[in-house]
DNA sequence: AATATTCCCGTTTTT
DNA sequence: CGGGAATATT
């Protein structure tokens, strides 16, 4: 056993509840956590990592499995702190998957040498099989396409198994999609997101042999966040335990927010009918919030009617009331919350502890702003735009060509990157002429053949081939060498030197890459260049937080799962934005999920909760009016603090627009953005904006056949629909 | 072939 | 409003 002195294990055991104790000493069988926020989840988990290996395994039998590099990195470190012993796996879903892809990379079906392509080079790529298909791009949209494609994949169905399950003509054409997608990516040995997770699913479903040998690797298994895991997670974990029947999972059903990419939280519901001898133990003492934020929480969840019921409590003080503030304007809301950072910065607080949340990231902007104006500090968690940015991407391509030379999407960027004379038509012809020779372009142009069927061009590609030459072998090269060596021969560093120094330039970001790069070279010194491509690949918006900056954080509700700030903001609380709706869906399955997401924001808070909404916001372009988020009415009357002039009766109704009143529809003072309309000749539609000025009200509607117009209130034809009255 | 200009349309959320 | 793509210009 890594550790077993009795002191050591008593010292395991301090400080922890009964249901906290019994969740850490349970060693064998399966085990459901189900842990509250705020219940001290991870202290226990981690807690009983260390002491399963201190009592019945070896820290390299234990495996714990996350959603985010930044939840694995902090449970690891929280794990070595109890020091149970070297050779614990702790990683999110995706790279291990990325990691036991490439070992067996033969049994599964796979390159060795693949690369992972993210959601833009994915993107891509449907579109080319889109346009391989001979369909078009605005009858097919490669984001539909794309999100079909994705969760298909998330529930295990190949190109093939979804061929045979069409049942439509458009599931028979985006089946050929499909297939043309996949073929592309094999030829590229390029792998996405959900291959990563599918192709591990299928290979161990097939492979038992394999899976005897993981089994007896990973004898005690770990899934965090289990209300989030999708059909082919769910597949791993239940493969990874069959015999030993140890796995097992935390996580709250309330918290499940991303049914939208596929999770099931029936994976979480349906634990104890998996496990018949499940032992479940609920967390349900919060340690985190205060009682008001905490019983406001709890008020707006229990307006859920799919869940479990749950007792929440806590024996932490009462605390300030929950805030619930209303403004006028969107920029209105960004600068006041800017001037409270403002107010508590000057007297000395430390605005580590402070965050705002908002449901879309489009919203961070107008703070950014308010917060720059006022001086204050702040992050953003977004670590995976870094890395989508032009010049990171150019970088990033000529590594991955080096890595994976048959990846044709990055060498075709690369190819005049910086501009070196290769325009569309010449790489046009070098396709074909690739092709046709059944041979990849890489190695058409650095194997010296005769290119004289490109005409003039062919010189700058011979050019080409030449400085590949010289680049390629710094395949051995640590990361940072590599970028620094690949930036400065290919004539990036100098394309991008006339905006370098800028702030947050061109340059300035390759630096930041390169110091990156360095940063992971010095923690895993016998890293490759792909090890660091794939950990590119793989980070999320989170993964970028840092802790201890002394400045704001700012998020959406998604990253914020599984933080906790002493003093919490969620701006926008507006009916569409939060809870968020879409136009072409029916409405009632997703607002619970919606409802969990504003439940996940208010319970990170720990002392102070301040929910805003603004009566205005712009949105691409336009102001509109709003509608408050149906979720601050369902907080507890008496636990609220209202600001800002609370309901709907107030003010807003009477600002002077007197003598517009002539020409508009009577019920005027119900329209709003989202109301249905009715048009003589177009039918149903749906008010997107809606503009008052001071002589006429715009509206603009999007209708139901397709098109969508805006018209002068008074002078159109529209009458307002009721929800009920639509067939 | 490279750069300048206009036009179009829209991401919710992320590994 | 702003990025990306189609289109015009040099």
């Amino acid at each position: 056993m890594g550790r077993s002195t009795d002191a050591g294990l008593d010292e395991l055991l301090t400080d922890l509840s009964e249901p906290q104790r019994e969740a850490v000493t349970h060693t064998d069988g399966p085990l459901l956590i189900l842990a509250g926020p705020g219940s001290g989840k991870t202290r226990v988990v981690t807690r009983r990592a260390a002491y399963l290996a201190a009592t019945v395994t070896e820290p390299w039998h234990i495996l714990a499995v996350t959603f985010t590099n930044k939840a694995a990195r902090e449970m690891q470190e929280r794990i070595a702190a109890l020091s149970p012993g070297e050779g614990m796996t702790v990683s999110t879903f995706h790279a291990l998957g990325a990691r036991l892809l490439r070992i067996h990379h033969d049994r599964a079906g796979v390159p060795p040498n693949f690369t992972i392509f993210d959601t833009d080079d994915r993107r891509k790529v449907i579109k080319q099989a889109i346009e391989q298909c001979d369909l078009s791009t605005t009858n097919w949209q490669p984001a539909v396409v794309e999100r079909e494609i994705s969760l298909a994949k998330s529930t295990m169905l190949t190109a093939e198994a979804y061929a045979i399950e069409e049942t439509d003509w458009r599931q028979r054409t985006i089946a050929r999609i499909y297939e043309a997608y996949e073929a592309l990516m094999t030829n590229m040995a390029g792998l996405d997101f959900d291959d990563l997770l599918m192709r591990v699913a299928l290979l161990l479903g097939r492979d038992s042999e394999l899976r005897d040998r993981l089994e007896d690797r990973y004898r005690y298994v770990l899934i965090d966040e289990y209300q989030d895991t999708n059909a082919a997670q769910y597949r791993i974990a239940q493969l990874l335990t069959q015999q030993r029947r140890n796995l097992c999972a935390t996580g709250d059903p309330d918290q499940s927010i991303y049914g939208w990419r596929g999770a099931d939280i029936g994976n979480i519901l349906r634990f104890e009918g998996d496990f018949e001898d499940a032992r479940v133990v609920r967390l349900e003492q919060n340690y985190r919030s205060t009682k008001r934020i905490l019983s406001a929480a709890d008020a707006l969840i229990a307006g859920n009617m799919q869940r479990k019921e749950k007792t929440l409590w806590t024996d932490n003080a009462d605390g300030p009331a929950v805030r619930a503030v209303e403004y006028d304007t969107a920029d209105e809301e960004a600068h006041s919350i800017a001037a409270e950072f403002a107010v508590l910065s000057r007297q000395g607080a430390n605005l580590s502890d402070t965050a705002v949340f908002y449901r879309v990231n489009s919203l961070s902007r107008v703070v950014e702003e308010a917060l720059i104006r006022s001086g204050v500090a702040y992050q953003i968690a977004r670590g995976v735009e870094f890395y989508r940015r032009k010049e990171i991407k150019d970088v990033l391509a000529y590594l991955r060509v080096m890595v994976n030379p048959a990846d044709a999407l990055s060498l075709l960027r690369v190819i005049n990157t910086p501009p070196r004379g290769i325009g569309a038509t010449t790489v046009k012809r070098l396709v074909a002429v690739a092709e046709a020779a059944g041979r990849s372009v890489l190695d058409l142009i650095t194997s010296g053949d005769d290119l004289s069927a490109l005409g003039r061009s062919a010189a700058k590609v011979g050019e080409f081939g030449e400085l590949w030459g010289k680049l390629a072998d710094v395949l051995d090269w640590p990361a940072a060498k590599a970028i620094e060596h690949v930036v400065s021969h290919s004539g990036l560093r100098a394309f991008y030197k006339p905006v370098t120094d800028a702030e947050g330039g061109p340059g300035r970001n390759i630096d930041e890459l390169i110091s990156a790069a360095a940063d992971f070279h010095k923690q895993q010194p016998d890293a490759t260049i792909r090890d660091w491509l794939e950990h590119t690949a793989l980070v999320s918006d989170v993964d970028a937080v840092e802790s201890d900056t002394g400045s704001v954080t700012l998020m959406t509700l998604h990253a914020a799962k599984g933080l906790e700030f002493d003093n919490v903001y969620m701006i926008g609380l507006e009916d569409g934005l939060l809870p968020m709706r879409r136009f072409d869906e029916d409405e009632s399955e997703d607002t619970e999920e919606e409802r969990r997401l504003c439940f996940v924001g208010m319970t990170r808070a720990k002392r102070r909760l301040t929910l805003s909404r603004a009566r205005y916001r712009t949105s691409r372009g336009s102001a509109a009016r709003t509608v408050r988020s149906p979720f601050l009415d369902e907080l507890p009357r008496g636990e609220i603090e209202w600001v800002g002039g609370d309901d709907r009766t107030s003010r807003r109704d009477d600002v002077g627009m007197a003598d517009t009143s002539k020409g508009l529809p009577p019920d005027i003072e119900q329209w709003e953005v989202g109301t249905l309309v009715r048009h003589p000749t177009h039918g149903l539609g749906r008010i997107m904006s809606m503009h008052r000025g001071a002589k006429r009200t715009h509206v603009d509607v999007e209708f139901q056949e397709g098109g969508r117009r805006s018209w002068v209130l008074e002078f159109a034809n529209l009458v307002r629909v009721a929800f009920d009255e639509v067939d």
